[in-house]
DNA sequence: AACATATATGTAAGCGCTTACGTAAAATCA
DNA sequence: TGATTTTACGTAAGCGCTTACATATATGTT
């Protein structure tokens, strides 16, 4: 009659938490029992500063996966019942420096045996219950890394739309999404240049009055992609500022998208194509590689570049081939 | 760099709230992506509304393992957003049954597709993890329940102070554990009626003077358990106002302790031995049985009895017996 | 029926974390 | 060098749960 158990994956969250509570509690009472004044919540700091020496507040919140206010809280409190010491940096006076004092150490010395005890008795707990319990848990730490919950039902949600999705060619009305998918990128990465600024406000008179195309990719009712084509020379075509929404990334638009434009470019007499993109962009980087594109030896672009593009890439469009669709 | 993680079984606990926080964040994006208001933490009471029908208050904080005041706020909350209402049960004032309103139903209809994408996607996570991690969770969660933290730590640090530990007669200076010891049990699983009082202030007059005799556990410096004889007849004792304290309970202290008020028994003359107790005493009835007592047939105690006595179990002492120690 | 006790609920305050925001010092850039 | 951005930290407020306590109704006892 546990509800919570029932659901399974769907209550997931909330019987982890319960599980963890319940395990907080035990530990909590033990150091009731002792002689010692002493919090489970303080057990991460305590014993990173017993390790690694003085940290800073920053660096402390790094190391555990929380935030700074709450290794600040948590400061707070340790000094209150003089556990730690704190002094600024003095080559970085933004720095307070944490470390333990002299109660604090013996405090630690005094707990050791009893932090001993609580990892063999977690030990044991997790060998009754077989499996690589650990094992597990980290894989679902770096799998939600990876993707977390939201992404992975978004896709879910999306990935019937996302199957039926359209290119569109250019129409006056869609100007506005060429700039505001192409922000969206730009500002997360990087920042907007005066020449992005140029470009996305005018695309007609800085792309389509010289020959380039822009693409755009709908799906149901909205607009989720876009790419150009700017016409360098009769032959040579670049394929610039191509953007998915990052709702919909993940589901193989981009890929579609980049497709369509090599379509294109063949259609428009292209013999080569060329871009320029940064290594922080691995998830463009990689799709460029499987769509055939090869990193230029000059490492230089025959047009005015970006600060950003620190890689630049071509494909040669003289031989058909076949690339996996999906 | 991630101290929780390296830490392993020491710092579950904390590396569980963790993760339950992550995915907890994961679905509360997407609630706000609806157009819909909901919030993650209504979702069980919700489901439940919908899954059961209406229900009181207490019931749903029992279904869920969560505490009364927890569903109060989130009933509340439910109730301002207008997804609830709630009446008083006729047949009992007290009682607010809770139920959904028509506004709550169309809500549950309309995010059902989506909850069963996340459950979807929950188990995908699950099922790229490799092992079976809901029956491992559910696992853990049995043996916390069996055993929690607490008990598991306390247990490993009297370990050995136990397998020391050393039978003592009776002192006038013991008297108070004697009390103390047996208020501990009698008040935690039923209440000291007033026979017991009588015993347990005095018991030179109603034990010892009568031909009866008292033992105690001393571990460490402590007084851990305690046990009476009470001289029936010449050949009958009764085995009676046994307690371990519960700090020291797994540990095999009960058995040291019986198995020594059955060695006093037989240098006492006694050729049976008798014991009422009580089906709710779980772990006391396992050890008598396997200290070789059974229940009588006539079900009754030839002495006054307690309301809580509703087993009686005999051994008679006339063969030598061994049984396993430790 | 009068009383004590148990049960169902409500309310307050606390805990441990979060996000949002403010300030000061460093680092970077023009 | 001066101006701007970034970084390190502090503070406030909120969230979702808990424990502790207050209140009202039911139930059991004499």
């Amino acid at each position: 009659m546990d509800l919570i158990k029932e659901l399974g994956a769907l209550a997931l969250a909330s019987r982890l938490k319960r599980l963890s509570e319940t395990m907080m509690r035990g530990v909590t009472r033990l150091y009731e029992d002792q002689q010692v004044e002493f919090h489970p919540r303080w057990f991460p700091v305590v014993y990173l500063l017993n390790q690694e020496g003085p940290m800073p507040v920053t660096a402390i919140a790094e190391a555990l996966g929380m935030t700074h206010p709450a290794i600040n809280q948590t400061a707070g409190q340790l000094s209150r019942y003089g556990l730690i010491n704190s002094r600024k940096d003095r080559k970085d006076e933004r720095k307070r420096i944490l470390s333990l004092s002299k109660k604090g150490r013996d405090t630690v010395a005094r707990l050791k045996p009893l932090w001993d005890i609580i990892d063999q008795c977690g030990r044991d707990l997790i060998d009754e219950c077989g499996s690589d319990f650990l094992g597990v848990l980290e894989k679902m730490e770096q799998e939600l890394l990876r993707m977390d919950m939201y992404k992975r039902v978004n896709n879910h949600l999306n990935r019937q739309k996302a199957a039926e999705c359209e290119i569109l060619d250019y129409r006056s009305g869609l100007k506005k999404h060429f700039k505001s998918l192409n922000y969206e990128w730009l500002n997360k990465y990087f920042k907007v240049e005066e020449h992005d600024e140029k470009i996305l406000d005018n695309p007609e008179r800085y792309i389509l009055k010289k020959g380039g195309q822009i693409l755009f990719v709908r799906a149901g009712d909205e607009i989720i992609g876009t790419a150009a084509l700017i016409r360098l020379d009769d032959k040579t075509y670049e394929l610039a500022k191509m953007a998915v929404t990052e709702k919909w990334q993940g589901l193989g638009i981009g890929k579609k998208l980049a497709l369509a434009a090599i379509d294109l470019a063949r259609q428009l007499g292209a013999r080569r194509m060329v871009l320029g993109t940064s290594v922080e962009l691995e998830t463009a980087c990689h799709l460029y590689r499987a769509l055939g594109f090869v990193e230029t030896e000059s490492g230089q672009m025959p047009y005015p570049g970006y600060e950003r593009c620190t890689i630049f890439m071509e494909k040669s469009l003289d031989k058909q081939e076949k690339i996996k669709k999906g």
